[in-house]
DNA sequence: CTCCCGATAT
DNA sequence: ATATCAGGAG
C-alpha cells in the first residue's frame, strides 16, 4: 500500500513532531533500567517513575533485591500492578545476574532474554537505551501505529511488526524511530480519542480517514 | 490463548 | 462501567 516515498514522509513528519522523543523511563544505570522496563508491562511510564523514585533509593543492587522476603519486595511496587508475578521476576533476575554476570546486566539480547520477566521487547528497550544497540522494540504504542498507518498488517504479531520497520527504517535510526514513534501513539494517535483531525499524516492514514468519515456523519 | 492486576482516563 | 497502560510466562 504504502510506497518508500510516503513511508520516508510519514517518519519525517513525526520527527518534527516529537524532535526529542527520548526513553522516559527515569533510570541511573542499565541495571536500573531493566528494572523499570521489566516493572512498566501494562502500566504507564508515569506511574513506574513514581515508584522507582523510592524503590532504587532502597534498592541499588542485585543483592538488594534478593537480601528481602518476597512479600515486602511485593508491597514496594504493589501500586504499579501485576506485583506478585513482578517481584517474583525481578528476584529471580537478580539471582541470575548474581550467579552467571558478576551482577551486571549482559549487553547480549540473546542473553537478556534468558532473565525472568524480560522477553524481546524489554531486552530491545535495554539494548538500545543502556548499550547503544540500534533495535526498534514494539510495544503497545508501537504496534497500534504501526497497524493503522499501515507501515504493518492488523494481523501482524509484534514480532512480524519489528521486522517490517526494521527493513523500512536504516540501521542507525531504528532507536530513534522507535522512540518518536511511542511518543506519537503516546500523545497523538492514542489508543482512545485519536487526534486524526490534527494529525500531519492524515492523508497517508487508512484508519485516520476511516474514523474523519465517520466523525462526518455524527 | 489466558492469566496476572492496580491506577487512571474516558 | 469500561478501556488502557513501554509485556511476559505458562
Amino acid at each position: 500500500m504504502l510506497n518508500r516515498t510516503q513511508i520516508g514522509e510519514i517518519l519525517h513528519r513525526i520527527a518534527e513532531m516529537f524532535p526529542d522523543a527520548h526513553c522516559e523511563l527515569i533510570h541511573a544505570n542499565p541495571f536500573e533500567l531493566t528494572i523499570a522496563v521489566a516493572l512498566s508491562a501494562q502500566c504507564t511510564d508515569q506511574k513506574v517513575n513514581q515508584v522507582t523514585r523510592s524503590l532504587f533509593q532502597k534498592y541499588r543492587t542485585p543483592e538488594d533485591y534478593v537480601s528481602v522476603p518476597l512479600e515486602e519486595l511485593e508491597q514496594d511496587i504493589r501500586s504499579i500492578g501485576l506485583f506478585r508475578s513482578k517481584a517474583k521476576n525481578i528476584q529471580a533476575l537478580s539471582r541470575m545476574l548474581l550467579e552467571q554476570y558478576d551482577g551486571q546486566v549482559p549487553r547480549e539480547h540473546e542473553q537478556l532474554v534468558q532473565l525472568p520477566g524480560v522477553g524481546r521487547k524489554t531486552a530491545n528497550v535495554v539494548v538500545s537505551n543502556a548499550f547503544g544497540e540500534p533495535a526498534i522494540a514494539v510495544d503497545t504504542h508501537v504496534e497500534r501505529v504501526s497497524k493503522r498507518l499501515g507501515l504493518a498488517n492488523w494481523k501482524d504479531s509484534v514480532l512480524e511488526v519489528e521486522k517490517k520497520l526494521m527493513k523500512k527504517v536504516p540501521r542507525e535510526e531504528w532507536t530513534q524511530t522507535h522512540h518518536r514513534l511511542i511518543f506519537f501513539g503516546r500523545y497523538h494517535c492514542k489508543a482512545q480519542n485519536p487526534a486524526c483531525p490534527a494529525c500531519p499524516v492524515l492523508e497517508f492514514c487508512r484508519e485516520g480517514k476511516k474514523r474523519m468519515k465517520k466523525l462526518e456523519t455524527v
